[in-house]
DNA sequence: TAAAAAAGTTAGTTATGACTAACAAATTAA
DNA sequence: TTAATTTGTTAGTCATAACTAACTTTTTTA
């Protein structure tokens, strides 16, 4: 076992840079991940990330020269994982049995991801019967923090006659989750790429005999598989 | 109403002095409060009780006279009985629903109550078909803060003779609930008192056709209704 | 009621984690 | 290949909330 009993005296915003570069380095599949960028990500001043980058350095949790790219050791790997494990078992629990929607659960999950008992995060996923997937339709890390990343294929990315199903959606943004479900889309809609606009890269699609067109922003953040 | 939409700007350190202060006025019944109480009950400096009340002050949650007692006005009530609340369904969720035992729920819980979503504590009470008591015997207050503060008596303050029924007992220390679950007893239990010792003011009760012999430190955690 | 003890207050320090402003290194473009 | 731009770093400040040490007020008790 290359874990030790980790204690996890990790600080509430220890914990949320570890998951953003997570989430950029690994989820994003970014080669490269700036200071700059995680600083944007996080909406925190460069200054802040440096800070922070250079504690969670010290800890062993980043590795990073001076002026170079930042990693992930697996250790903070391993902290990142159980912070996503945590987010989305209560996005879960929140949308199956507290009746939020969709758009509602990102927010309060942020909070709960940070709740320290691994017997409480166990118990809830037993509760929910493991479940395997979130509202969003991302995979949910067992309890070993075990799980595949699937490569994030962006509507955007797809080329004219594509077709595809959502199989899940970025969740940080409650206006675009809102959108979503508004012109009804869902997690396994069946889409159509049936033209992509050079001008400005809008894309008009075709789902449950619905046209829409929509912005090169939104395709961004709309995962799918191609079928 | 009295309640203006509350935008519970509070940190987690705020809620946890207004919390403090209302068990030891309200629930604990003391007639007066002091600073250095408080920084015992709290287990910080007073010097750091002080600060905070200060600032309490310049909220309109806390009223007090210099050298006097600290008072907690409506609002810092309000939001005092708010927390209680949620920490009460927190316990009744873990314990009910996720395989807590007594003893475990109260840390995970007092993590929990500072998580700011009136919908998700509305919704929890909900789906537990809103329980009125805690696993502990407390009542919880409802949506509107309202509850009956019972007045609290003490196994202590028995005399010989006096049957009784366990109502609720303090859950402020694990090793006291070990001990109380270890020995047999649980809520609802008929307790006589068999005899107060004079000399330590231990005592002697009886319960399923149990005897035990208990300390006044003991006594005093376990709250009871004569009957 | 005066001295001792307890309770409350203030001043100054520390750690965390934000921030701005100024500066240095690396990259991109002219 | 120099200049401009972007990116990264450092220094210094601020707020929160803890601390110790010193001091003042109040209460107790001898």
């Amino acid at each position: 076992m290359t874990n030790k009993l980790n204690l996890n005296n990790l600080t509430k915003s220890e914990e949320d840079y570890l998951k953003a570069l997570f989430q950029l380095l690994v989820e994003g599949g970014s080669a490269k991940v700036g200071n700059n960028q995680l600083a944007d990500y996080l909406k925190v001043s460069p200054a802040s990330t440096n800070n922070m980058i250079k504690k969670l350095k010290a800890k062993k949790y980043v590795a990073s020269e001076k002026y170079g790219k930042l990693e992930l050791t697996e250790e903070g790997k391993s902290i990142a994982v159980r912070l996503i494990r945590k987010h989305r078992l209560w996005e879960t629990f929140l949308c199956n049995y507290l009746n939020f929607s969709w758009d509602e659960v990102h927010e309060v999950a942020e909070q709960l991801e940070h709740i320290k008992s691994h017997k409480l995060i166990n118990e809830l996923d037993r509760f929910m019967d493991f479940p395997t997937k979130d509202p969003h339709g991302e995979v949910i890390p067992n309890a070993d923090g075990e799980y595949s990343v699937l490569p994030k294929i962006t509507l955007s990315s797809l080329e004219e006659g594509a077709v595809c199903q959502l199989v899940s959606v970025n969740d940080a943004s409650v206006t675009f989750l809102k959108y979503v479900s508004e012109i009804g889309l869902a997690l396994s809609s069946e889409i159509k790429v049936l033209e992509v606009r050079e001008f400005d890269s809008s894309i008009k699609i075709q789902f449950n005999n619905i046209e829409e067109t929509v912005t090169r922003k939104f395709a961004d953040n709309v995962f799918v598989k191609v079928i």
